[in-house]
DNA sequence: CGGTTGTATTAAACCGTTTAAATCGGGTTA
DNA sequence: TAACCCGATTTAAACGGTTTAATACAACCG
């Protein structure tokens, strides 16, 4: 900036209020001062400027795993919803790993990051999420939520969206029907497992304990699962899946072993990915209202960085089943 | 800093090289100056520090598509890579749009950020690698690359990736081999596309025009493309794909209109995704080397940022072919 | 005891921007 | 004619660190 004062003969101070289309400075000579700028290639150093404003235009976006098309998805529509402002956002896994998660929200710290929005890892204490919002790192969380963080949540209603599929499967005839994948250390989990219980109960099924099978929420996962679910001794007919990377790596798993999935065995995913549809068969599963999160997550943050208040409330979004092919009525096998 | 100062008596001159543990400050001093810090939960300020070092502690990494598993891996190892230095790394998508890459690169340079990994746009030109460097933004280039560009590149060696599928499926015996997706407007689809058709010509094979259904790299696009290669002309009896996702996607097509994949067709993709091997049937495919184009391209930029001088060389990485389940001798059809 | 050496600390400049307050010259008004 | 106002611009002080030359002081030496 001061070589554009001294070439033009101004002063720094109004190099600057020029290149930010201040009204305080003469239509001429902001236009001297724009060309000239552009001509010599100058670049705005936003770190200096963010020295005396305390705005980087930073914003942190945490999640279990990038790779992990469910947030993907819902990376996918904070980075819509972000484009139009002038933020840059800087991404990073924890992959359940609250050091790694620590080091990152510290890291933002160090670099004045404007807010932060977190799908926080397992086992995150209330104090970490206190810890950024008293440094002045607003955070919104999503998917999951942090018992006592007085910050904005956005999730879908698992209870709810579980008990869809679950319903669903039971209306096509299922009685042993099995849930694969997930943990109950993330409120997820809890959630999920609870709505299908709830919705096994509702119809007067008994859920007997081994009609679980936990386990991590990968293709891989529900593929080498598929041993283990087909010899279960109670001989399931359907399986209710943690998500759809589980329900078609189990599929896949099924086709393996010589059984035609959506035929001999009907089996839910959850999230309905982009991929669930051109799954064979066709994957029935529970749209998870990922888009949703992700935007109104984005959305609410710059509301807060803007001093709107906003309220620390819940949101749940209703999920919706998406039926398709690989749910039919249930055959006798043995 | 100066808190501290205050706090304890000393200068910030002191603090700053206590924290930075400099040999100049004495070892008593030292301890209880990191102490108060710690005590007081002092955050240090990076972009008051870059200003003076011109060392921001950013890197940027820029590809196409982040959800694309292939570019994914690649992250992966270039996470683990920046992990071990004290960098933090931003990323964007530029879904092959010239003007997102831009954009990004001058948000990495107003926020001064130390280089950039950049997986290049569809028709960037030398001069906008030219213009990072000459502002003091070092770039490496993966995957693809950009002619005259004095900058290291590090990819698959795609021409002979695919001559070793492409030979494959001719030592099974298939004649009418067709390849899928891709375009010729990128450095990767040139050289693939011309893999394959030395491949075929060296087995005396001659390649129609129409043998190539050109398109963009998804799941999506090898499922709908899957009507248009049953009904060629020709009667193909193997696709060479472009990749594991149009492959993956071709198989689903190929077993929705009732063909079984890997018996009536056969199918090879590219990159070897961790989904290759796990799909129905277990794809045939070529390791692309991703882990380690992601991890060399790392690792040269942290060389470039410690001044250690580097040649700015094309570096080919050897694909291996990995055979499976969907690749099997022709059976004649009509 | 003056001079030299070495260690620990500090003052001050600097990085590039923003902004509140001050300045300046010219026109208006009482 | 003095007082005041106004728009355009400048001044100077932040912002929070790093760096380097300078300083203070103690110990050692001959």
């Amino acid at each position: 900036m001061s070589t554009i004062a001294d070439a033009l003969g101004v002063s720094t101070a109004t190099v600057s209020l020029a290149l930010r289309d201040s009204p305080l400075v003469a239509d001429e000579t902001r236009e001297r001062i724009k060309d000239h700028a552009r001509q010599i290639g100058y670049i705005y150093n936003r770190r200096a400027a963010s020295l005396r404003t305390r705005r980087s235009g930073i914003l942190g976006v945490v999640v279990h795993d990038i790779m992990n098309p469910f947030y993907a998805e819902i990376l996918r529509s904070i980075e819509a919803e972000l484009d139009r402002s002038r933020q840059t956002f800087i991404l990073s896994n924890h992959y359940d790993q609250l050091d790694k998660q620590r080091t990152f929200i510290d890291t933002l710290l160090q670099l004045g990051a404007d807010g932060v929005i977190m799908s926080p890892a397992i086992g995150t204490p209330r104090e970490d999420i206190e810890t950024a919002e008293n440094n002045g790192l607003p955070a919104v969380l999503i998917a999951r939520t942090v018992k006592g963080a007085g910050v904005p949540v956005f999730r879908g209603d698992d209870a709810y969206g579980i008990g869809l599929a679950t319903n669903h499967l039971i209306s096509l005839g299922h009685r042993r029907i099995i849930m694969i994948g997930g943990t109950d250390q993330t409120s997820t989990g809890r959630h999920r497992y609870r709505g299908y219980v709830a919705a096994m109960e509702r119809a007067g099924l008994r859920v007997d304990p081994s009609w679980r099978i936990p386990g991590p929420r990968t293709k891989q996962a529900g593929f080498e699962v598929a041993g283990q679910f087909l010899s279960h001794k109670d001989k399931p007919t359907a399986a209710v899946c943690w998500n759809d990377l589980i329900a078609i790596g189990l599929m896949n798993g099924i086709a393996r072993a010589g059984l035609v999935p959506g035929v001999d065995i009907s089996v839910t995913g959850y999230d309905d990915l982009e991929e669930a549809s051109i799954a064979t068969p066709a994957l029935t599963t529970v749209w998870n209202g990922q888009r949703e999160v992700g935007r109104r997550a984005a959305r609410v943050l710059l509301d807060r960085l803007s001093g709107i208040e906003v309220e620390p409330t819940q949101e749940l979004i209703k999920p919706e089943l998406h039926v398709r092919q690989s749910t039919t009525q249930p055959v006798e096998r043995d």
